[in-house]
DNA sequence: AGTTGGAGATGACAGATGTCATCGGTCGGT
DNA sequence: ACCGACCGATGACATCTGTCATCTCCAACT
């Protein structure tokens, strides 16, 4: 019997998901959670063979949550499920001790089939994810530069992104224009949609 | 017996709802789509009493679906399934006669009495949900206005907009100018977040 | 010890963006 | 026949953005 947790925030999704690995006579599931700050705690006390984690989760996300519960409890092998394809986003999966990585438009038997590959230690990727992360490469955006997009995307304007992160807005417009260049885009709102479809933000 | 069609384009979680509906006694899906341009056809041929759609679909949206197949088949009982809560999509729903509106983010136990509720002929929606439309209101956008808005996030340039549009750049300005000051932004990319959050593009 | 690269800043400049007043045309309602 | 609302356009203006050159400071390598 493999013991399985499922972190996922949407209730009705995560009911379903639930439902179709009930239906498997292999499996259990031992823990639902909706949150990623209470996953440790809940697989420490469950003891869980596989977590299924999405990735985005109110409280932490999913990597951050994995990369810890990695260090907690090291037996529990980490599947991550993820519904935009970000290549970016699997290679942070890979450096928290990831085994595997599945999209949510996959066919509904690759959950089943992947927490049991994971389980008996194989590592389970998407191929296509894989040739998408290696295209699209690791981020070109050093920390900082990240950081002012991620302000600009809630469209605040130059000085108050500048204020917000305690820096000159001229700092700002240099940081921007920087990554602008970097990522291939003609001005901040393309570069953010760049950067977020790459998974870099 | 109540027969279900259900319309969701992520693999796995249409596999995941399938698997819940399955559960229950009195229920039966007799169609599952991963496209909305597919979901009349489907309906016509299999005839169920209720029709599950999400709204985000590849083809043609559910909304869009929903009307047609109102009209093509009136006996079928509409139940729509949607992730991002946004106010003025309920709206939009409603004209297209739908019956049920249940947000993603619900229990699970939701989706299964919203089918058989929706059956029996009643309206199902969201208490939070008509609060929040009530707030919102109606788009305060001309249609010109939220074409313009659309063809800006993508990041292209005032320019390109124009061009795609067939307009000439100054108008596409005031077109810009008019509906960051409608929905009280501060500037484009500020107004694009309203605008997609308050569901009015 | 020297080099490289990131963080942070300044000043200058061109071009993009947002605002406003104003115009003409069309269409639905009263 | 008239009014109002939307579509489309122009010109002028102020401000915001994006680019570039250049500077300091600091940490990490070699």
């Amino acid at each position: 019997m493999i013991r399985v947790l499922i972190a996922e925030d949407m209730h009705m999704i995560r009911g379903a998901l639930v439902a179709l690995l009930s239906l498997e006579e292999d499996m259990e599931v031992v823990a639902e959670l909706d949150r990623g700050d209470e996953i440790v705690a809940a697989a420490l006390r469950t003891r869980p063979d596989v977590a299924v984690l999405d990735i985005d989760l109110p409280g932490v996300d999913g990597l951050t949550a994995a990369g810890e519960l990695h260090e907690k409890l090291p037996s529990a092998r980490i599947l991550v499920l993820t519904g935009l394809s970000q290549p970016g986003v699997l290679l942070r999966a890979l450096q928290a001790h990831v085994r595997g990585f599945i999209v949510k438009d996959a066919p509904a038997e690759t959950l089943a089939d992947g927490v049991r590959r994971v389980h008996a230690g194989e590592r389970v990727i998407d191929p296509d994810l894989i040739a998408a992360a290696l295209e699209t490469g690791t981020s070109p955006l050093t920390a900082r530069e990240a950081d002012v997009l991620r302000a600009a995307e809630s469209g605040l304007p130059t000085d108050q992104i500048a204020s917000r992160l305690s820096l000159s807005s001229a700092t700002v417009r240099n940081y921007l224009s920087n990554a602008i260049t970097k990522v291939g885009a003609h001005n901040r709102l393309d570069a953010i949609r760049i950067a977020r479809n790459a998974g870099w933000l």
